[in-house]
DNA sequence: TTAATTTCTGCAAACGCTTTCATTCATTTG
DNA sequence: CAAATGAATGAAAGCGTTTGCAGAAATTAA
């Protein structure tokens, strides 16, 4: 029995394509190496002399050699991916944190793989599952609202993780994000501090939404603290449309709000889109705030005042943690991000008594964005 | 020497977590059977004795054991994973479609793994090398315009892979998508039967953007084919302040538009605003149409005349086409999809000549959505 | 009943890489 | 100059699955 030309071990099942894929065995042969060392001129080049790491370099060009990821994967533990669990990708927050957060990653030679739980904890569990199965090296969630089995499932599986888009003080587990309830408070203060003292609060569904649920909750301790009556809380499913019919609720039930705090923006779009078709005038008859500072934020009529989240920098300490810790490094866990409060037309003076209950308020009232409401509003930036 | 109480295999390198994983062995040890057999009773259940199917699956229950996804994919060469790579995930139409997308392939058990170019060949080009070698079974791009070493790239590695987001006749790749060039050549044509005979395109930035090329292509071939004088074609950077610019750039330059086509909802936004700005009255001024349909196309005032993409279907088809690909049935390859024409406020008839030139229209000019410019609409949506 | 099938199962060989350990060789050091 | 140290390398043992093949068991046919 001949040898082979090629010593290859015979492949004893067919391939998927048809040309053979290059192999570090062959890359190990033409530079005259061992497998070991075509390796470690990949992984660890220190470890290799120059002119050898050289060599190795200059056949997998001419080879274009693709190292097989799994291969690696098995061998080394290590599947160079990270896993994201976000609600859903149609919120442009979300959208805009997976995009920085693939990115920065990206730099490190890591993959971000996405999956959304349509803020459904079961499906949640199901997601990470799924990809504790396929294999990732760390993961990402949103929040601290999560089903039990799924906490324990992270915690038994031992793997790096970290929680995005709400700091709380008192978690147990690692997270990197705002105070939701905090900045809300101080943008409800900004409402108060101009002298507003009916405020209302137009809100997308709390339920499985503890980012707007911490929200509502700072507007409602604000107001308590400045010993002002309880809010109405308006509470609609997240569409545009809903929002309208809820700023028309908050307008009726309460005649006298002067001021609406919406606990995102598309809620305050909704709002001022409502308020056009009511004929109030926004800000002289009732200010509107939002959150998350949407691109047209600027640019609706009036603009809005609303909050912005540091979302380049939560994704870049995300990444950060996470390679700590993969790395066996730990780096320093949860982290108290600060939001910035940006002060544009929708806000201003409550009307005058008098007017405050006439329908329409006169177009001669003047810029209501006064030099001291605007030195108030910085302060309640910090 | 006496055989350990356990026959496992001895690690030679220390695991990451403490606690030993539960491995297929494991699995098998406890059901009482081979491993093969296990592997079966997960793998191929028609293969294996029902009896011993439920005896396998109850074990796994309760060691709660987690198939290695690495190991998986070296001995059957799948990786249940799909690449994608969007130019950008800030754009809710990629954000949007890479969600659906990723929920579809989720119910196929696959996983989907986002990347993006920012518009940038050489970077996309990096990505799919990126991609392949992390493994991947298939992959979806957008468009036909990438860098010739990517299709050779792609071609040479036998990786299944489809286009997304523009259907080209010609293309010798599949691809699934709606004929750009098509879609606004119909919405050209409606502002034309409207009686616009005087319509500017404003457009973000063509260059790197195959989509809105075809877009400018179409309403420039339509105004063509009505012997209507070449159109006005303004090309901005993709903000919302760039738009603005480019509309007062449009009626300052041509006082007689009376439409502004624009190749997509931002641009249309910024139209919107600035002519709001301007005190032009819309549509009886000025018509304006975009393209996406986004959210709040259907909330400004007015509310916007444009186009909606099957996302869905879209994102449906990619993910049967791939799938189907992987498993070796090869589906219907090219796919041309339909959009949706969306009539809403934003359009209407143009002014009378004696009023086109006025700054600003009387407030008495009726609805200008007549019937017939409804039926007219319809028909341009088939 | 035996032979011929068909259905299940187990053995063991991949899958393509990483990494431990031992070895070789070139340098220092005493 | 021998011994000790350090730097580079290679051999080979995994990593945890899947799967071709062959044999065993169960079923059917004759």
């Amino acid at each position: 029995m001949t040898q082979s030309q090629q010593d290859e071990p015979k492949r004893h099942r067919a391939r998927r394509s048809v040309k053979r894929k290059m192999r570090l065995a062959d890359v190990a042969r033409h530079a005259g190496v061992s497998e070991a060392t075509a390796s470690r001129a990949i992984n660890r080049p220190e470890l290799v002399r120059q002119e050898v790491r050289e060599r190795v370099a200059r056949v997998i060009q001419e080879l274009s050699y693709v190292a097989h990821g799994a291969a690696r994967a098995l061998a080394s533990d290590r599947t160079h991916s990270i896993g994201l669990i976000v609600p859903t990708l149609r919120t442009a927050v979300f959208a805009e944190s997976a995009e920085i957060l693939q990115q920065a990653l990206n730099r490190s030679g890591y993959h971000l793989i996405i999956a959304s739980s349509e803020y459904d904890k079961a499906r949640e569990f199901h997601e990470v599952r799924a990809l504790l199965q396929h294999g990732i090296d760390g993961m990402v969630l949103v929040g601290h609202d999560h089903a039990p089995e799924l906490w324990q499932l992270l915690e038994t599986s031992g793997l790096p993780f970290v929680t995005a888009f709400q700091y709380a003080s008192d978690s147990p587990y690692p997270c990197i994000g705002v105070d939701n309830c905090q900045e809300f408070y101080d943008a409800t203060r900004f409402l108060i501090n101009l002298g507003h003292t009916n405020i209302g609060v137009l809100t997308a569904e709390t339920h499985s939404n503890e980012r707007l649920a911490a929200r509502v909750e700072g507007a409602r301790a604000c107001i308590a603290d400045h010993d002002l009556p309880k809010p109405d809380v308006i509470e609609v499913p997240s569409t545009l449309t809903d929002a309208r019919q809820g700023l028309r609720r908050l307008v009726e039930r309460k005649p006298h709000v002067t001021a609406v705090a919406c606990t995102n923006d598309l809620m305050a779009f909704g709002a001022l889109a409502e308020c056009r078709t009511l004929g109030i005038e926004v800000p002289e008859q009732l200010s509107v705030i939002g959150f998350d500072d949407l691109d047209i934020a600027e640019h609706t009529q009036p603009s809005l005042t609303t909050i912005r989240l540091p979302l380049a920098e939560q994704s870049r300490r995300v990444g950060e943690y996470l390679l700590a810790r993969i790395e066996g490094r730990d780096g320093a866990s949860s982290t108290k991000l600060k939001a910035s409060f940006i002060v544009r037309e929708s806000t201003g003076r409550p009307p005058e008594p008098a007017k405050a209950d006439a329908q329409r308020g006169g177009q001669d009232s003047g810029p209501v964005q006064t030099p001291s409401a605007k030195r108030r509003a910085r302060s309640a930036a910090e």
